[in-house]
DNA sequence: ACTGTCAATAACAAATGTGTTATCATATTG
DNA sequence: CAATATGATAACACATTTGTTATTGACAGT
């Protein structure tokens, strides 16, 4: 009954039902990784980059030791300065990470 | 003294110093498109893309109303169902839009 | 008309991130 | 030792998002 046509079939996929939490990690790997890596490579300090970002030093730090989520605000305020961006990309094409 | 050597660049390069603005809002412009049209192309309705994300509708229906800024953990469950994710990018290879 | 579904929206509570200010331990340097 | 800079962290107020519940107007099917 009912007009779950399509949608049962998404339902019963499995590989798309509940992974967002493991992309999130990955990401978050991912984002501290290359926002600590950039950030000493130009040899900037928390503070320094907070004030590049406008992201304040204890946001930074706990970013940087995973105690917290950043927004996207936040983010796009911190990676600016350090050279990057973010972008929405398939899937399918998994986190082409190593970019360029 | 004091070892603010390369950071007064970084201070005096206006091209660093607050386009992270203008990142966000492109970047959420991208994104409300793509969830919507990935959204309708899938012949999901907001209630159901709800029950596969795990965000709530009225949540799902502000976000495409650009009512709010999603939180990266919402962002990953909505984009999830929908085939995609997000991945950090040099800013040097400009948010390469157009997908695909 | 009635029913159901849709997206949009309202109002309030709950959760989480950030700003602010200050401190801490650890290195490093004079 | 004293002074300085670093990253980490605490505590509180504040801002924003999300959950929850319910409603609305539009539209389609019966």
């Amino acid at each position: 009954m009912k007009q779950v046509k399509t949608f049962a079939e998404y339902m019963n996929d499995e590989t798309r039902v509940m992974p967002a939490e493991k992309e999130k990690i990955n990401f978050e790997i991912d984002l501290i990784g290359k926002m600590i890596e950039a950030r000493e490579e130009k040899g900037l300090s928390q503070r320094q980059l907070a004030e590049l970002s406008g992201v304040k030093q204890p946001a930074i730090a706990r970013l940087e030791s995973m105690r917290s989520t950043p927004q996207i605000d936040t983010l796009f305020k911190i990676l600016n300065p350090l050279g990057y961006t973010i972008s929405i990309v398939p899937l399918s094409s998994e986190n082409k990470a190593a970019g360029q």
